[in-house]
RNA sequence: GGGCGAUUAGCUCAGUGGUAGAGCAGCUCGUUUACACCGAGAAGGUCGGGGGUUCGAAUCCCUCAUCGCCCACCA
C-alpha cells in the first residue's frame, strides 16, 4: 500500500472510528449471550460544567476495563447517565441568575424548576458528546437522567421503605446552615478552615466564661462548669445574675463533664441554639433553646437594641456594649478551626431546625441491622474489596464514628420529598403519588440530598430496564475518585444492600486527583489546567488517556503534562509505523501464523506469550499501569527495536521469508488486540488497515497464550 | 488530637524479599525506503537518615526527619 500514511491523523479519524463503533450497536451487550455478566455504571457526571482531566481519567480507566471485558467475550454493560447533580448544579445556576441580576428567591418555585432543568439538560448534551471524543464506549441506547420518572419512583419507594422501616424520622436537631445558599449541609458537605478569632473573656457574675461568639450571648441559658472543678463547686445549682449588652439576665450554673477545666476559664457559656455542643449539654439538663439568629444570619427580635443586625456587625456592636460595661476581661487572639460551606466558603451557622434524618446505626425492623452495619459486613466478608486496601481502612474509620444523614435540602432544583402535613401536625409519607385528601395538606418543600438519588443509581437504572438488574446487578467495579469514598461509595453501599440484599458492586476501585507534571494540583486560577478536548484535537484522545493511565499506580494521583501526552502520541505514532512497515513489507496473502524458525522468531514469540500472561493479569487485577507499561516495552523495545530489524534480513532470505510475513503479521494482529482497550482509536484504525474484511477491532477476541 | 500515605536518576513517577526501572529532560553520534512524533550509544541513583530481621532488604520490623491526605464537638 503506497498510500500509507507516516502518521496517524487523530483529529480526523478518531471522531469517525467513534461513530463507526456507534453503528455497529458493538457498546451494547448482547443479552442472549450466555456468558458472564460484567458491568460499570458510568458515574453520572454532573451536568453542569465542562469535561475536564478529571472525567478523562475516569473514562480512561472505565473505558479500558469495559474494552478488555467486552474481548474476552463477557456479557459486558457499561451504563452511562446524568446526575441531577443537585445543590451542585442549583449552586451554579444560581451563579448565573446572580450575573443575570436575578434571584433564585425571586423566582416561583416552578418557574425556576423548569429554567434549571432546561440549563441541565442542554449541559447533558454537550458532556456526553465531550466523553464520547474521549473514546467511552458506553451503552449509550441505555442512557439515564437521574430526574426520569422511573427513576424518581424507585427513589420514593427506598425512601417510604426506610420510612416503614423505622430509618427514617423528622427531628429538630442541630445542622450545618449556609446563610449564602440558603440550605442545610451534611458533614461531609461543610470543610474545615483555620482562621485567627478574638477570644473574648467576659464577666459572668461570679465567673468569668471565654468565648468567640459574643453575639450569641442573647441566647445563652446557662453556665457550664466540670463537675471536679474545683473552683466552682459551690456555684454549682445556683442562679446567677450576668450584666450582657442588652439587659441583666439570671443563668442557672450546671455541671457537666463535656466542659474543658483546661481551657479558658474552666467556665463555659451555653447557647444551645447556636452552637452543636451547646445543644448536647442543653438536651441533657432540659434546657430550653432560644433561637437568636435567624436563618439569614441576623440577630432576632429577642436581641433588644441588636435585633435586626447582621453577625458581625453584632459581635462589634455587643463587645463595644459589653465593654463600657466593664465586663470585658480580656481579648486574645485565637487561632483555631471553623466549619464553612464546602461550595461558597462561607462560615456555616449552626441551626435548630427540623429535618428528615436517615439513620445510619440504627437498627432495621425488618432487617435487625443498621445501614453501616450491613455495608461494613459486605466489606468485612470480602463481598466487596477495596481497591488498594488502605481505602478500606478508611472506610472502617469513617464507618465506626459515622452519624445520622441529613437528607433534605432546601432547594428547589431535585427530587422533592413525598411528604405532606395536615394542620394538626400529623405526617404522610407516600412513594411519590399525591395522597387522596392533598388539598388539605401541605406539602413540604424540601428536596433529597442529591446523594440519596445518586446512590440508588445502580438499582435504579438497571432496574428499570428490562433484565438488567438480574443480569448485571452487582455491578462489577466502580472506580470513583478518592473523594467520594463517604459521600457516595460508602452510602451507595448501605442504600443497595438494603433494598437489594447485595452490595452494589464487587471492587471498589478509587483514583486520585490529576496533577500537573510538576505534580501541582490542577486549578484555574494556577493556570496549569489542561483542556482534554483541545488536547485531543492536538495528540489524540489516545494520547491523553495513555498519558493518565502510565505510570499511575492506583489510588494515587496521575500526572498529566503536555510532554507526557506528547510522549504517548509519540508511542501511538510508534505503533502506526510498525504497522506500516510490517504492511509495504509482506505480500498481499500474508496470513496472521506464527510459525518460529529463527532465533529471532522464537523470542519474540516468547516474549509475546509472556506479555499477553502480564497484561491479562494485571488488566483482573486492577492493576491498569503494570498492563501498560508491559505493552509499551514490548511493543517499543522488542518488536520495533530488535525484532522488526531482524525481519529485514530475514524477509531477503526466500527460507524465511514466508514465515517471517506470517509472523509479522501475528505480532501485529496480536499487538493490535492487547493495546485496543488503552488505545482503542490507533488501534482500530490499523486493524481495519491490516485485517481488511473482519469484523470491529472492538468486538474481537482478547489474546491468548497459544502453544504454537 | 487521632489515623493513613509518601520520601527511588535533573523532573514526574512505577517497582513490596533475589543482580536498580520507565516517561520527559539532558549528552555523543547517525537524514540507511516503518517511524526524526526516529535510531544507535553513553551517562546518571550508597532507593530520606539511623538501627534491626534475613544467606540476601528499595521491598519486612523499629525509630527519627520532612512533605501530604483523611477524620475529630474543646468554647
Amino acid at each position: 500500500m503506497q498510500d500509507f500514511p507516516k502518521r496517524f491523523d487523530s483529529a480526523t479519524a478518531e471522531p469517525l472510528i467513534y461513530d463507526k463503533w456507534v453503528a455497529s450497536g458493538g457498546f451494547s451487550p448482547s443479552m442472549e449471550s450466555q456468558a458472564e455478566a460484567r458491568s460499570i455504571l458510568m458515574p453520572p457526571p454532573n451536568a453542569n460544567g465542562a469535561l475536564h482531566l478529571g472525567h478523562a481519567y475516569e473514562i480512561a480507566i472505565q473505558d479500558t476495563l469495559i474494552r478488555y471485558w467486552r474481548m474476552r467475550g463477557y456479557k459486558t454493560l457499561w451504563q452511562p447517565g446524568a446526575d441531577h447533580a443537585g445543590f451542585e448544579t442549583q449552586y451554579v445556576f444560581d451563579r448565573k441568575l446572580e450575573k443575570e441580576g436575578r434571584n433564585r428567591f425571586s423566582i416561583p418555585r416552578a418557574e425556576l424548576y423548569q429554567e434549571i432543568y432546561d440549563f441541565s439538560i442542554a449541559n447533558q448534551a454537550v458532556i456526553r458528546q465531550q466523553f464520547e471524543r474521549m473514546g467511552a464506549s458506553a451503552d449509550w441506547s441505555r442512557f439515564r437522567f437521574m430526574l426520569e420518572p422511573d427513576l424518581v419512583k424507585t427513589v420514593y419507594k427506598t425512601f417510604k421503605q426506610l420510612y416503614d422501616d423505622g430509618l427514617i424520622y423528622r427531628a429538630k436537631r442541630p445542622v450545618h446552615w449556609c446563610i449564602k445558599d440558603q440550605t442545610t449541609l451534611s458533614d461531609l458537605e461543610v470543610t474545615d478552615q483555620e482562621q485567627t478569632d478574638k477570644l473574648y473573656y467576659l464577666t459572668y457574675g461570679p465567673v468569668t466564661v471565654a468565648t468567640v461568639r459574643p453575639e450569641t450571648q442573647f441566647g445563652d441559658v446557662a453556665i457550664a462548669v466540670h463537675p471536679e472543678d474545683e473552683r466552682y463547686k459551690d456555684l454549682v445549682g445556683t442562679t446567677v445574675d450576668v450584666k450582657m449588652a442588652h439587659q441583666t439576665v439570671s443563668l442557672p450554673v450546671i455541671a457537666d463533664d463535656y466542659v474543658n477545666r483546661e481551657f479558658g476559664t474552666g467556665a463555659l457559656k451555653i447557647t444551645p441554639a447556636h452552637d452543636p455542643n451547646d445543644f448536647e449539654i442543653a438536651q441533657r439538663h432540659n434546657l430550653d433553646l432560644p433561637i437568636v439568629i435567624d436563618q439569614y444570619g441576623k440577630l432576632t427580635d429577642q436581641c433588644g437594641q441588636f435585633s435586626g443586625m447582621k453577625i458581625a456587625d453584632a459581635r462589634a456592636a455587643v463587645v463595644a456594649e459589653l465593654e463600657s460595661l466593664g465586663v470585658v476581661e480580656k481579648i486574645e487572639a485565637y487561632p483555631h478551626t471553623v466549619k464553612v460551606c464546602y461550595k461558597c466558603n462561607r462560615l456555616i451557622e449552626p441551626r435548630i431546625i427540623d429535618q428528615w434524618w436517615l439513620s445510619l446505626t440504627k437498627p432495621s425492623q425488618s432487617k435487625q441491622k443498621s445501614l453501616r452495619d450491613l455495608a461494613v459486613g459486605a466489606v468485612a466478608s470480602g463481598e466487596t474489596r477495596f481497591i488498594t486496601e488502605r481505602y478500606e481502612n478508611q472506610f472502617h474509620s469513617w464507618m465506626e464514628s459515622v452519624r445520622d444523614w441529613p437528607l433534605s435540602r432546601q432547594i428547589v432544583w431535585g427530587i422533592q420529598l413525598p411528604v405532606w402535613y395536615a394542620k394538626d401536625g400529623s405526617v404522610v409519607v407516600t412513594e411519590g403519588e399525591e395522597p387522596a385528601n392533598a388539598s388539605e395538606l401541605t406539602r413540604d418543600s424540601d428536596v433529597f440530598d442529591t446523594w440519596f438519588s445518586s446512590c440508588q443509581w445502580p438499582f435504579s437504572t438497571l432496574g428499570n430496564h428490562n433484565d438488567d438488574l438480574e443480569t448485571f446487578y452487582p455491578t462489577t467495579a466502580m472506580t470513583p475518585g478518592y473523594e467520594l469514598i463517604f459521600f457516595w461509595v460508602a452510602r451507595m453501599m448501605m442504600l443497595g444492600i438494603y433494598t437489594q440484599g447485595k452490595s452494589p458492586y464487587k471492587v471498589v476501585m478509587l483514583h486520585g486527583i490529576v496533577r500537573d507534571g510538576k505534580g501541582q494540583k490542577m486549578s484555574k486560577s494556577k493556570g496549569n489546567t489542561v483542556d482534554p478536548l483541545a488536547t485531543a484535537d492536538q495528540y489524540g484522545a489516545d494520547a491523553i488517556r495513555l498519558a493518565l493511565l502510565y505510570g499511575t499506580a492506583p489510588g494515587t494521583d496521575p500526572t498529566a503534562s503536555e510532554e507526557k501526552i506528547r510522549g504517548m502520541r509519540n508511542f501511538g505514532t510508534k505503533v502506526w509505523n510498525i504497522a506500516r512497515y510490517i504492511t509495504m513489507s509482506k505480500s498481499a496473502d500474508a496470513k496472521s501464523e506464527f510459525i518460529p524458525v529463527t532465533d529471532a522468531d522464537h523470542t519474540v514469540i516468547k516474549q509475546l506469550h509472556s506479555t499477553i500472561a502480564t497484561v491479562t493479569q494485571a488488566l483482573d487485577d486492577y492493576q491498569l499501569h503494570i498492563a501498560l507499561e508491559s505493552l509499551y516495552q514490548f511493543i517499543w523495545r522488542d518488536v520495533a527495536d530488535v525484532y522488526l530489524e531482524k525481519t529485514k534480513d530475514q524477509l531477503q532470505n526466500e527460507t524465511t521469508k514466508l514465515t517471517t510475513e506470517g509472523n509479522l503479521v501475528y505480532v501485529l494482529d496480536t499487538i493490535l488486540r492487547l493495546l485496543h482497550p488503552f488505545a482503542p482509536f490507533v488501534t482500530e484504525a490499523l486493524w481495519s488497515e491490516v485485517m481488511p474484511g473482519q469484523p470491529l477491532l472492538l468486538v474481537s477476541q482478547w489474546p491468548e497464550v497459544t502453544n504454537g
